[in-house]
DNA sequence: TTGTGTTTTATTGCCTCC
DNA sequence: GGAGGCAATAAAACACAA
């Protein structure tokens, strides 16, 4: 029968589901003998008799069996209590408040710890044989390499999961950044777009009233009242003019741009449409373009097309 | 000195693998 | 079913400001 009268060495730890479950109340003996033989034979500060104050629990097939020493590399555990652990006999209160006066977590030494790191680099995980090995160097019990080994990988996984986390988050910042200015960007653009139509718009007003000149049958602008004007513009076409570039055709109003009616000089009409080839294709969604050298046609609008895809001018 | 936050050491329970 | 890994957690040890 499991007794449980023995008791961990460690000082920390609680149970994470039975708190109430402290050390001198947990069960049995380490179920690492082997951890025990290896140091009794051959740690010179964990003597044979020693390893029977390696003490643990077997609750869930775990083992807990630590050893304390002082500062001076001596024992905190004293041998004559050593009668005590008899694992037919329980621990009373006040055995158990003088071990955990006695029992204290101690630290490891920076060489240690040094020697620890060193090895954890060359693989952080660990092999019996080795792990066996390393107490014996440094004069811990195989059980300790073992928590150390396993709190030293998830500190590096914290470690990793910080450095990840930042990085995305720059990242995101970065893409958040680009995202904004281009927005602003666009925005600017837009504007553009409309000062620019309204302004065409106008000038067409402009010239009508001068020549005072019934517009033609198919010129939009005659029709267009000044609500419209002021929301919309660019409208029927006809004819396709080439552009420089191959990926562009610009589509205009024939009734618009016929050279003798249109008071456009030929100057401000490459201006118009230089300054329409600046702008970005993403200024115009939803819009297509069609063949506007369908007569029959009643609404008229600058279309291009870029890069195969359909663009039009447009509802602003 | 003391209160408080952080780090380190160790335990526990659950899970996977063999 | 045992061994070992991991996440969650406890508690001692430590750092540090007030």
């Amino acid at each position: 029968m499991a007794s449980r009268s023995l008791v961990c060495g460690a000082g920390g730890g609680g149970s994470k589901n039975n708190p109430v479950l402290l050390q001198s109340e947990r069960v049995s003996c380490s179920t690492e003998p082997l951890d025990s033989v290896f140091i009794s034979g051959s740690s010179p500060s964990f003597l044979g008799s020693r390893s029977m104050f390696s003490f643990g629990n077997v609750t869930g097939g775990k083992r807990s069996m630590v050893s304390f020493e002082d500062s001076n590399g001596g024992k905190r555990t004293d041998g004559s209590l050593f009668h005590l652990f008899d694992p037919e006999e329980n621990i009373d209160d006040e055995l158990d408040e003088y071990l955990h006066q006695h029992e204290k977590k101690r630290r490891l030494t920076p060489s240690q710890i040094q020697f620890l790191e060193k090895n954890f680099e060359l693989d952080n995980k660990l092999e019996p044989e080795r792990k066996f090995q390393l107490a014996k160097e440094i004069d811990l019990q195989p059980r300790q390499i073992a928590i150390w080994f396993q709190n030293r990988r998830a500190r590096l996984k914290t470690n990793h999961l910080e450095k990840d986390y930042k990085e995305l988050q720059a990242r995101y910042n970065n893409l958040k950044a680009d995202y904004d200015s281009i927005l602003m960007e666009k925005e600017k653009l837009q504007a553009k777009v409309l000062q620019m139509s309204e302004n065409l718009l106008f000038t067409q007003k402009e010239k009508g009233n001068l020549e005072s000149q019934p517009p033609p049958p198919n010129a939009v602008v005659g029709s267009v009242s000044d609500d419209e004007v002021s929301k919309v513009s660019m409208l029927a076409c006809s004819d396709v003019l080439d552009s420089d570039s191959p990926q562009y055709n610009y589509v205009f109003s024939s009734s618009y741009f016929e050279p003798e009616q249109s008071d456009l000089s030929h100057n401000e009409e490459d201006n118009f449409r230089r300054n329409l080839e600046s702008l970005p294709a993403y200024m115009f969604p939803n819009i297509g373009y069609t063949d506007c050298s369908e007569p029959s046609a009643d609404s008229c609008y600058y279309g291009f097309l870029v890069e195969d895809q359909s663009f039009g001018i447009w509802s602003l």
